[in-house]
RNA sequence: GGCCCGAUGGCGGAGUGGUUACGCAGAGGACUGCAAAUCCUUGCACGCCGGUUCGAUUCCGGCUCGGGCCUCCA
């Protein structure tokens, strides 16, 4: 019995799909603009421990699992003016670093990758038919949802109309007949991306994307719906309330699920303004490992607040090296039912993975972790790489040296490895060597 | 201003109305030519003030501090 906490109904809930057979997750994909820092990639990695489990649970042909691509955006229109291309090489560009930035950190790719762009025609048959039920109209070239047509709006977010329009930090377009409306679709100027459209050559608004491409792919009610925190409001609401009424009132999603914010060492967000973005490529260009990160970023619950620091790092990366050493090389066997019981919990990856430090059978271990995307590799792998002939020839003369009693000489060839990076570690069995 | 969330030992981080996880780092021991790794032992906590209770870190209220959202930021 898996368990998820809903936002809409702010408590835990039992999950029971609509279809077993058919489970629907989808979770808000990236705008590709730029490079994913590493607060981009908790979501990614949060809900590709969910996939796993739900794999794990329903079948691994069961979870239909959508993860869209934001690629007609004013921010990549911006890009590419800056840089005097076509948008689509900006897109192309950072859907590519995503991709392998996203592959490093071991989340697997979700079933469906719909790129917005490819879904413009579902996306103007849906405003077509919300202006057709009068949740929708044109005003100066945009065509606006108008949102006190929707008595259920603002229930997802927890707030009334009043708030929003007290609180409103944008001005208001005088062409809207209601403060609260937003965009469907928006006029594009004659060298701007642009469709052809009932009201004329435009570009989608963003919150549409998704509504179109869920109902293209996944169906008008889905099980899941995933994101960050910040995108409760505006975003999923005003998905929300679009599909909904695109579709007689049926609900877009049976659980919401959001995922808590990744601060930086401090406090604050990470934003471009305080300069203290880290991406996910700084990170693995620092030589660190996609696994340790991705550790790293396992090691909060994932509705809590989590604070990136180099400590975390350091320390993830010291509990994974330990884990690595007890799985070996074992094959992977049962899943551990107290690790299994902790994600089934809303999710519990901390609990989770403390533990795996209790089991005791390698290959029980090795499976557990595989559910949480971690001990992929064998330990040799982990620790030693590619393996190294030339490393393993001074191991060779060291052994050699310890042999005839000549500690002096050994010591010098464990003491230059290590200022290479390369740690040295008898046993029994003979020297093994790993990297720092 | 409105709405929402968080506060646990040196660090990370679960959990619980009463015997207080786990990991990292530290200390001591075993092992080792010496180390490393491993194993054993070990110290350290529940933001502040009230309330409820036989008893609160856990429930309630207030406060302080920190964070998020308030129309396109995961």
């Amino acid at each position: 019995m898996i368990r998820l906490h809903d936002t809409m109904a702010r408590e835990k809930r039992v999950f029971e799909p609509a279809d077993p057979a058919r489970v629907t997750m989808y979770v808000c994909g990236p705008t590709v603009y730029n490079r994913a820092h590493i607060g981009n990639a908790r979501p990614a990695v949060v809900f590709d421990v969910l996939a796993r489990l739900l794999r794990h649970s329903y079948g691994e042909e069961a979870l239909v699992y959508a993860r869209n691509v934001t690629d007609v955006d004013d921010k990549i229109i911006d890009a590419a003016r800056d840089e005097g291309v076509d948008p689509s090489v900006i897109t192309a560009r950072y859907e590519d670093f995503y991709l392998a930035d996203m592959g490093a950190l071991g989340v697997r790719p979700p079933t469906i990758a719909p790129r917005a762009t490819a879904h413009i025609e579902n996306m103007v048959a849906m405003i077509a038919r919300l202006v057709e039920a009068g949740h929708a109209y044109e005003a100066d070239g945009h065509v606006l949802f108008n949102v006190p047509s929707d008595p259920g709006y603002g229930a997802l977010g927890r707030r009334d109309r009043d708030a929003m329009i007290a609180g409103a930090r944008v001005e208001v377009a005088s062409y809207k007949k209601d403060p609260a409306d937003f965009v469907l679709w928006k006029p594009s100027e004659p060298h701007v991306i642009g469709w052809d459209s009932p009201w004329g050559r435009g570009r989608p608004g963003w919150h549409i994307e998704c509504s179109a491409m869920i109902e293209r792919h996944l169906g008008e009610t889905i099980d899941i719906h995933a994101g960050g925190l910040d995108l409760i409001f505006p975003h999923h609401e005003n998905e929300l309330a679009q599909s909904r009424c695109a579709h007689q009132g049926a609900p877009l999603a049976r659980y919401w699920v959001h995922n808590g914010f990744l601060s930086m060492a401090g406090a604050e967000k990470m934003s471009k303004s305080l300069g203290n973005v880290v991406t996910v490529g700084d990170l693995l260009e620092q030589g660190h490992k996609g696994e340790t990160l991705r550790f790293a970023l396992l090691s909060a619950h994932y509705r809590q607040p989590l604070d990136w620091s180099a400590q975390l790092v350091t320390q993830s990366k010291a509990t994974l090296d330990r884990l690595y050493r007890a799985a070996g090389e074992a094959e992977a066997g049962e899943i551990d039912a107290g690790v299994l019981d902790a994600l089934a919990d809303d999710l519990n990856t901390p609990l989770a993975v403390s533990r795996l430090s209790a089991i005791e059978d390698a290959g029980v271990l090795r499976a557990s972790a595989n559910l949480l995307g971690l001990l992929g590799d064998t330990a040799a792998t982990w620790f030693q790489g590619e393996g190294d002939t030339r490393i393993d020839a001074l191991v060779a003369a060291r052994t050699a040296a310890k042999k005839n009693r000549d500690f002096a000489q050994a010591d010098r060839i464990r003491a230059d490895l290590a200022a290479q990076g390369v740690l040295l570690e008898d046993s029994p069995a003979g020297t093994t060597w790993r990297r720092a």
